[in-house]
DNA sequence: TCCTGATCATAA
DNA sequence: TTATGATCAGGA
């Protein structure tokens, strides 16, 4: 799969598509998962909708990050929903944001705008642990983010909070509620949340690796 | 220009 | 509805 995905490196997204027999949209505004669903098809990853890792076997999370042509991120990187109830007890060590980031084979794709999908170069792939130093400041975040959620506040928490890990909706659209619990600690609806990497963190990791 | 809040497709 | 895969888009 790592050898796979090294092979991968250099080819355009239009050709490793016509590989596979998958069509290549015109923009990606109607298929924003497109890149992704395309590269776990390409390296064999178990698809499907399951909360686990893409490489259970290898414990490896895989991570397409679109960049500019200098390498930078250009989205921050959907980690995984955040639980709203029930989370009493729930800590840093059995968190699904630890489970999932603890090795992660990133995989930068070009994701200018201006270049259509077809066209998109694929980078070199990345397989990365967070480093002592990551890891805190990813759990400093992620315990403060459940800490407000925990105290009923989810809905002050803005993307704003955290200095590498933010809380933003992740819906269908803006209908689409689910349960939480409120101030007085009463349940409420409000909207699905996710946990997001920002991008000068993913940017940080990604310039480590290709400065060696 | 950048970033936050909103949104799109699909499977089970 | 919730999980997966993310990017869009306009106000700051």
């Amino acid at each position: 799969m790592m050898a796979t995905a090294g092979q991968l490196a250099g080819l355009s997204l239009g050709e490793l598509a016509h590989r596979l027999g998958i069509p290549v949209p015109a923009h990606l505004r109607r298929d924003k998962g497109w890149v992704g669903l395309l590269l776990e098809l390409a390296l064999g990853a178990s698809a499907g909708s399951k909360p686990e890792q893409d490489f259970p076997e290898l414990g490896v999370e895989l991570k397409t990050i679109p960049v500019d042509s200098q390498g930078k991120p250009l989205e921050t990187t959907f980690v995984c929903v955040a639980p709203l109830t029930d989370i009493a007890g729930l800590s840093w060590e059995h968190s699904n944001v630890r489970n999932k980031l603890s090795r992660v084979l990133w995989i930068p794709v070009l994701g200018e705008r201006s270049v259509a999908p077809g066209a998109r170069r694929i980078g070199q792939p990345l397989l990365w642990t967070p480093s002592r130093e990551e890891e805190r400041l990813l759990r400093q975040d992620w315990e403060e983010i459940m800490e407000w959620i925990s105290l009923g506040r989810v809905q002050e928490i803005t993307a704003r909070h955290g200095q590498v890990l933010q809380l933003r909706p992740k819906a269908a659209n803006g209908r689409a509620l689910t349960e939480a619990v409120g101030r007085q600690g009463q349940p409420i609806q409000t909207l699905p949340r996710g946990f997001y990497l920002k991008t000068t963190f993913t940017g940080a990791l990604l310039a480590r690796h290709f400065m060696l």
